[in-house]
DNA sequence: CGGCCAGTTGAATCCCGCC
DNA sequence: CGGCGGGATTCAACTGGCC
């Protein structure tokens, strides 16, 4: 794989580090735990190296602007977050998948283990200019900023995936819903997702219904097979619907100058802030006359308050028989138009 | 200190933030950060060796029997659990924090760090016979079994100290609540338990109230003598008298977006009003497309119906053969999902 | 005394492009 | 690569004053 060719990379790694004899219930019946022969490590130094190895390959391919995401449990996410950490990439967040419905702990020995840990990382710290749709995943939450512990249930019912006796075909499989969380978050329709343990395949599922493209690489030929048919049935989601809100930071930029220009605001204006105390006369080049200063929307408010900056698109109102309106609905007027 | 005396460790270990510039909430107001001097490591290798030498002191002094608890971010937390597993400490749970007020993110560029983890720890995985009060636990959630994911405010009000000047006195006060349930879960009255970073001592706090000896290890002296004077004033609980049950928690907040994200809404659905005067497009960020613009189910029903806001879950219905079913009866149907 | 409103604050790895 | 400046950006809980 050429290198630097990635947006997004979501990992699952496999571990076997803590697992001792077999699990029972009270009524001991046997728990069908994870024990595949691929899950199984000799030592954490064994556990280190492999982990260093994946990592390094995902650097690797990654883009400058890409991020990296990781998904563990206590038995391995602070060893992946250490050798991330030591291999220089940046840890944006790290995310609690708290599950509503997990197995609860059957001796009574301890707290039932009801989360997950995802972490998120940029190739460096210096990379800031990473995907992140900020409007989106507020939107998703209710207009409230999403925050890094996200409530999900695990992956159960139709979803889940079957081999031929009916047994769950995969021991971990994530819930959909989880992956197109992480993807419609950190990726743009048609980005490239990069999943080295792609298991039955659920990134590429969510990747196809939001339109991203998709890499993934695994081992086990049952899975493969059970991915490719899984795949072949996934329906993207209506292009239209899977747009998002994007972040204004990514927005064609407006200049205040235009609304004059564009004649949605008159020179000679008066803007008042939100309270009326102060006044400032609008030119014909965009900038404001307040107080005996010119000087732009933005300056002129900070100079106002006092302080460094301030965003004058929110400082600044027009009247309209008696109401104040803020400025920014000018702005987003002129970006429909200009749409 | 003599070898293995010691029942419990609480450690709340410093680390060093990398701050850059100044941050500033959106009103331009300083945000008070953490940038104490004994917080600074130079290196990842400084942080693991300091790491390591006290997580080894611990270790020494206690009890075969005893467990050990470490509390962190993302920052510094991957190292400690790293670090915890390569001496030989077996990791009994990771216990998330989420914290009902956290500082949200105030530029909007990654998800809001919400939460905090504790690490809970045996000295060896053959070690089995460590304390844990499962039925306290159990008693305190309203009779079902204690998850890994703890929800409790931060330390603010009356509780937090202030300085001489009205200043918060340490930057990084936990709440009082926080480690009642760390002692309540795993010690016993009369056992001891040390801090190794007592700070402003509330692990004392929490110990005299609930009748456990202590041991707090602090380097500054103005921390000691806050927390001297802190724990005089301390009361001790009732030995008769057992923790008040929680109130249950309000009805949690189902934002409209989760119903896509949990399939019970598909993306590209077309919702319509009572009368079926208008029509609007789901997009996969629970935005709708309506009549050229986009907005929450609120905005857009507002819009409409012109009004300040309005309720977008009666407003908005979707169609099943032919007859119209107001949303909320997903959101009623995904709040039974969640409890 | 209560309700309402405005103001304050908390472990934070918190912008980006142009010159 | 550094400096400069435009411009984007916040949630829940508590406090205190006023009516």
């Amino acid at each position: 794989m050429p290198e630097k060719c990635v947006d997004l990379i979501f990992a699952d790694p496999p571990y076997n580090l803590q697992l001792g004899g077999e699990l029972t219930r009270p009524d001991q019946s046997r728990v069908d735990g994870v024990d595949a022969d691929w899950d199984r490590f000799a030592s954490f130094d064994d556990y280190d190296l492999f982990t260093h190895d994946w990592l390094a390959a995902c650097r690797r391919v990654l883009k400058d602007t890409g991020t990296l995401w990781v998904i563990g449990s206590y038995h391995n996410i602070f060893r992946v977050g250490t050798v991330l950490q030591d291999q220089g990439f940046w840890i944006l967040n790290d995310i609690t998948w708290r599950k509503t419905n997990p197995m609860p702990n059957f001796r009574g020995t301890r707290f039932a283990n009801a989360h997950e840990t995802l972490i998120w990382a940029s190739k460096s710290q210096d990379q800031k200019t990473y995907t992140f749709n900020y409007e989106a995943m507020k939107a998703l939450n209710d207009g409230v900023q999403m925050r890094s512990d996200w409530v999900l249930p695990i992956c159960t019912g139709a979803e889940r995936l079957k081999d031929g006796h009916g047994e769950k075909a995969h021991p971990t499989q994530k819930p959909e819903a989880l992956l197109r969380r992480v993807l419609m978050s950190s990726t743009n329709p048609g980005d490239v997702v990069l999943d080295p343990f792609f298991g039955t395949g659920t990134t590429g599922a969510a990747a196809k219904q939001l339109g991203r493209r998709f890499i993934g690489i695994e081992r086990e030929e049952t899975y493969v097979r059970l991915a490719e048919a899984r795949l072949a049935k996934v329906i993207p989601f209506d292009p239209a619907a899977r747009e998002v809100t994007r972040s204004k930071r990514q927005e064609p930029r407006i200049p205040f100058g235009w609304l004059i220009e564009r004649g949605l605001l008159e020179p000679g204006t008066m803007l008042f802030d939100p309270k009326r105390r102060w006044a400032a006369k609008v030119r014909v080049d965009g900038t404001l006359v307040c107080d005996g200063t010119t000087g732009s929307i933005h300056r002129t408010a900070a100079q106002i308050q006092g302080l460094d900056a301030c965003n004058g698109w929110t400082f600044w109102h027009f009247d309209v028989e008696g109401r104040l309106i803020p400025i920014d609905v000018l702005r987003q007027q002129l970006r429909a138009e200009l749409n």
